[in-house]
DNA sequence: CATTTATTTAGAAAAATATCTAAATATGAA
DNA sequence: TTCATATTTAGATATTTTTCTAAATAAATG
């Protein structure tokens, strides 16, 4: 998450539909290798899901991990006062 | 925050008090230099406020940056179901 | 099986980031 | 002013990350 394409991808799974790899990488003026290994940072970080329909691949948001995230940023708020 | 020293650096002023740079620095096998730029990075994302009192700097958390991060997160899991 | 389409993997090049040492700045005190 | 301490800045190197093209994999179809 810490680069702006991948926020991006993220940002455009946010409506919870499935969106296949090339639709997420004709939205980028990258090359669809380097969507793909954004897609693969994701995918290890737990942030996306991926299934596969015939020659398609469908990625999806992965909310827990947010929810980790979240509480990680609370806890470095909180504390005390 | 994509640096694990700054995840560590902000972790280490949870605690709400104010550690003095040689202080944050002295927590890491990094030199003083090290650590200084990423106190600088910190400080530039607004993360952290630094305080000089003689010819020490202190820093201590700014939790206001922490907030919107939450809510960035929070609307990427929200928005639908 | 050969071909086409969707996607990923490999390997190299380019760009960005982290780190170091040495020098600079700032402050307080002798 | 000179010295000592705390910290940062500068510039160089090392490491990591991003990106590309070309080749490989996977699945559907003629």
């Amino acid at each position: 998450m810490s680069d702006p394409v991948r926020r991006e991808i993220l940002a455009m799974l946010r409506d919870g539909r499935k969106h296949s790899a090339g639709e997420i990488a004709s939205r980028f003026d990258l090359s669809n290798a380097t969507v793909s290994c954004h897609l693969s940072i994701l995918k290890g970080a737990d942030l996306i899901r991926e299934e596969r329909s015939g020659t398609f691949i469908y990625y999806e948001l992965n909310t827990s991990v947010l929810d980790e995230m979240i509480l990680f940023l609370q806890d470095l708020k909180g504390e005390e006062q």
